[in-house]
DNA sequence: ATGGTCACG
DNA sequence: ACGTACGTGACCATT
């Protein structure tokens, strides 16, 4: 085997990978989209050529650097984007860390420097790869250097390989000769200038003739068509300036070792210590073999013995911190004092009274641990994974092991449970005060504390509980749904003269855009949309647009709703959802198995399925829901006078801003006018926009502007607090609600114009949405507690953003009702008041 | 796994 | 010249 060398071409790829990846940013909102595909770039082609030695090669000068960066860009000089200006200095540093050379050389571009080092390499009778996003090095093709240029095409990159002949196939020219068409044609990205009124087609064509341009001169006089001739002639200049440019340097002079360019292993403590700071969570599985060496041993001690178990629970309780896992059915593990032990067997009681003990319990899911013992109070609790996630709302999820690299700077690996219980016991103790720390400094210890941590048993308890669901009535509504479904599905069918997959929005685009000729409205990506809002707009002409939209409609709840919910209901014929507590990246809640958040209302035929919600025997629902908590808190926070002042009067508000905004005296504002004071009002909690107000009201753009500017006269002081939290969120790089809780905003330092808007109206809504749950939250606990504490029957069994659902015993309706009003209405004093509506009936739907 | 669609606040 | 209202989760078809 001869050795094989692979050279890169590092800013090309890197802006490959930057324009091809979605934007990712780390927690420090340092940008990383185009490090990680270069990386994973990297790998794919190590792993296919595996090569003895390797190179990157970058374009020293600022100038020909930028010049290389928007050669994508089909000629337009805008500067490169400071998302990936400030990913280069960091990617060599990466490659540095993983002991790659790499050449860069004043006044020479990467390209020359990659056609010497092949030539090079190519006679001391190495095999060549080189790697680059570039079709001009395609000219440095032979038998031997063989051309790696990925390429995407639906999502998928695939790296194409071009040897000598490859090129000849492609483009019908030789490598050498690829130049003579590049010069022809020109490039005016590359500044390359060509030969005015000679495209591809004649250049290729010319050479394909004539093998170069120097022998087409030789031949001007046959050459065709006249007008490449004339062109020609008259262009030599450029033609020779244009081919001396487009050619590749092959005999550049800047030191180079070899030696140095051998591939030892690149996947060094320093590289993944890079990879932690940039969070590649993915690649991390490459270093296993060096987590092994690096790993450090924990004092563990397993313990069988009773008497020994006992021993550490009763000094446990007297510790200040213990660190604490559990796994079902198998042990627990405790931490403190730099030991750690796991404790096989069932300790329940004991456990159970260590919580109970003042000694602060570290661990993390608590709420996963409440289901298996009984936990009273959260006052000693310090959940990890919360804290974690209220310093970063926006990652996905968060086990121990990321909780262990992050703030110990521990590698885990896979390990054998009962390793793994240790670690995470071990994790648990260590990471409390770092964690504990962070919070305090970023003003959320108390959020975390007297908010997150005694929601956690509200939660707990709300699973447990559940809600009555019955299973009868619920297929009953579905067989009816099917009935329905089944006569549409004729009906579409035979109208669309073929049977076909309504719910397959590429078939259904092909049946109502091509073989029905419907005119099409906007397009996805991957074909016609058949969103609701474009069917609707054909409804009325189509007939069978509208079943379309019903069939829709039918077998949404049939599958989510009736079959959906179904699966869930348990052996007690009620369905304990879950209700998750670090998900959202505003505070709110978000439920799932089933998602108990989005059971349909706003259709009759949907709110249909709220009747087999049951309140079980004897009890019934008490429903409580905000009355437009968001734009109360908008009130709140804005401090606007004027808004202010008409909660404190009761007024209607969407009166009230129609009446103001329509410039119309109170009494006389027309429902159109209400409705659309109502809209703007949304929008103003969701960021607004004037196209976004435009589309849900079915108005110009221009009429939307209008609304919004006579909004902000209406209410200034609304304006001035949109405007300072897009202000602070560029400044800190987050927002905060009214309890401190933070959203980051990275998309704000995008160049990418819509995601830069994005940002904006995430800076103007997570205060908003995410001051509404804060207060919900503490409302929750304050309600779960104090109907423990009055010793009640009736349970909190759901919450919905803005409603508590409780199922409550026929005798406690009052109190319930009471305690919700004290508590949601009085859980805060703000200077609007809170106002909550209160329904009461057996099953969901009447209580609504 | 991803995108389209649609259910909720 | 672009293409959006904010926050979620489930299902289906398609890759």
């Amino acid at each position: 085997m001869k050795d094989k060398i692979l050279l890169v071409d590092g800013h090309s790829i890197l802006n490959r990978a930057f324009y091809g990846l979605p934007d990712l940013t780390n927690a420090e909102g340092l940008h990383t989209n185009a490090i990680y595909g270069f990386l994973t770039m990297l790998f794919k082609v190590m792993d296919e050529e595996k090569p003895d030695y390797l190179t990157v090669a970058f374009d020293v000068s600022a100038k020909t650097f930028r010049h290389e960066m928007f050669k994508e860009y089909k000629g337009t000089r805008k500067p490169m984007a400071d998302e990936l200006r400030e990913q280069v200095p960091i990617m060599k540093e990466v490659l540095t860390a993983m002991g790659i050379t790499i050449i860069e050389k004043e006044g020479l571009e990467a390209d020359d420097i990659l056609g010497t080092l092949s030539v090079k390499c190519e006679s001391q009778d190495f095999d060549v790869v080189i790697l680059s996003g570039d079709r001009d090095l395609l000219q440095l093709a032979t038998k031997r250097v063989k051309i790696r240029i990925p390429k995407t095409s639906k999502g998928k990159t695939e790296v194409y390989t071009y040897y000598d002949e490859d090129v000849v196939a492609q483009y019908h020219v030789t490598p050498d000769e690829f130049i003579d068409v590049k010069a022809l044609m020109g490039d005016s990205s590359d500044n390359i200038p060509g030969v005015p009124s000679i495209g591809e087609k004649t250049a290729t064509k010319i050479i394909v003739e004539y093998k170069s341009i120097e022998n087409a001169y030789a031949h001007i006089e046959e050459l065709k068509p006249p007008r490449a001739a004339n062109a020609l002639k008259e262009h030599y200049d450029l033609a020779t300036l244009s081919k001396e440019l487009a050619t590749i340097e092959k005999n550049g002079d800047f030191p180079f070792e070899l030696s140095e360019a051998k591939l030892e292993n690149i996947f060094t403590k320093e590289a993944y210590e890079w990879f932690q700071k940039l969070e590649f969570k993915n690649l991390f599985s490459k270093f296993e073999e060096e987590d092994k060496e690096n790993s450090h041993d924990i004092n563990l001690k397993v313990v069988e013995d009773k008497k020994k178990a006992l021993e550490i629970f009763d000094a446990a309780k007297k510790v200040p911190l213990v660190g604490f896992a559990l796994k079902e059915n198998y042990g627990i593990s405790l931490c403190y004092n730099e030991q750690t032990y796991v404790i096989l067997g069932d300790y329940k009681d004991e456990v159970e009274k260590l919580f109970s003990s003042p000694t602060q319990i570290g661990a993390f899911q608590i709420k996963d641990i409440s289901k298996e013992l009984v936990i009273h109070t959260s006052s000693n609790l310090f959940d990890g994974i919360i804290a974690a996630y209220l310093m970063n709302p926006l990652k996905n999820d968060y086990t121990y092991k990321d909780v262990a690299r992050e703030q110990l700077n521990l590698m885990l690996d896979e390990m054998e449970p009962q390793k793994d219980l240790g670690y995470e016991a071990y994790t648990a103790f260590h990471s409390q005060p770092i964690l504990e720390a962070n919070l305090k400094q970023s003003n959320m210890y108390e959020l975390f504390t007297n908010l997150e941590m005694p929601l956690v048993l509200t939660l707990d308890r709300m699973e447990k509980a559940g809600v009555m669901v019955d299973a009868k009535e619920l297929e009953e509504y579905g067989n009816e749904l099917q009935k329905s479904i089944s006569l549409l599905e004729t009906d579409i069918y035979k109208e669309a003269g073929e049977e076909f997959n309504i719910n397959s929005p590429k078939q259904l685009g092909v049946v109502l855009f091509e073989n029905l000729g419907l005119p099409h409205g906007k397009k996805t990506k991957t074909g016609y949309s058949t969103a609701a809002d474009v069917l609707e707009k054909l409804a009325k002409e189509f007939p069978i647009v509208d079943k379309i939209l019903e069939y829709r409609q039918l077998t949404k709840l049939k599958s989510t709703y009736a079959d959906g919910l179904a699966h869930f209901i348990g052996t007690d014929g009620r369905i304990h959802g879950k209700f998750h507590q670090t998900i959202t990246a505003t505070g709110r809640l978000s439920s799932t198995e089933p998602n108990l958040q989005n059971i349909p209302i706003r259709m009759e035929l949907g709110r249909r399925i709220r009747k087999v919600f049951k309140a079980k025997e004897d009890y019934v629902f008490v429903d409580a829901d905000y009355s437009q908590i968001e734009l109360r808190i908008l009130a709140v926070l804005s401090k606007d006078e004027n808004l202010i002042k008409a909660y404190q009067d009761q007024s209607d508000i969407h009166r009230i801003t129609a009446s103001n905004v329509f410039n119309v005296p109170f009494d006389e504002v027309t429902p159109l006018q209400r409705r659309n004071a109502k809209a703007v009002n949304f929008g103003i909690v969701y960021g607004i926009s004037s196209f976004g107000l435009s589309q849900d009201l079915s108005i110009t753009r221009k009429e939307a502007e209008t609304y919004i500017e006579n909004y902000f006269k209406t209410y200034p002081g609304i304006k001035k607090f949109l405007d300072t939290q897009v202000e602070q969120a560029k400044e800190n790089g987050y927002v905060t609600t009214l309890y401190h809780r933070r959203r980051p905003v990275p998309e704000l330092s995008s160049s990418n114009y819509m995601q830069r808007s994005f940002g904006e109206r995430v800076a103007m809504n997570a205060p908003i949405q995410g001051t509404a749950a804060d207060i919900m939250k503490m409302a929750m606990n304050q309600v779960s507690d104090e109907l423990e504490k009055q010793n009640l029957k009736s349970k909190l069994v759901l919450q919905v953003h803005d409603e508590l659902l409780i199922e409550t015993h026929k005798d406690e309706v009052q109190k319930v009702k009471e305690i919700l009003v004290n508590h949601m209405e009085k859980v805060v004093d703000l200077s609007v008041p809170l106002e909550i509506d209160i329904h009461v009936g057996e099953n969901w739907y009447e209580a609504k």
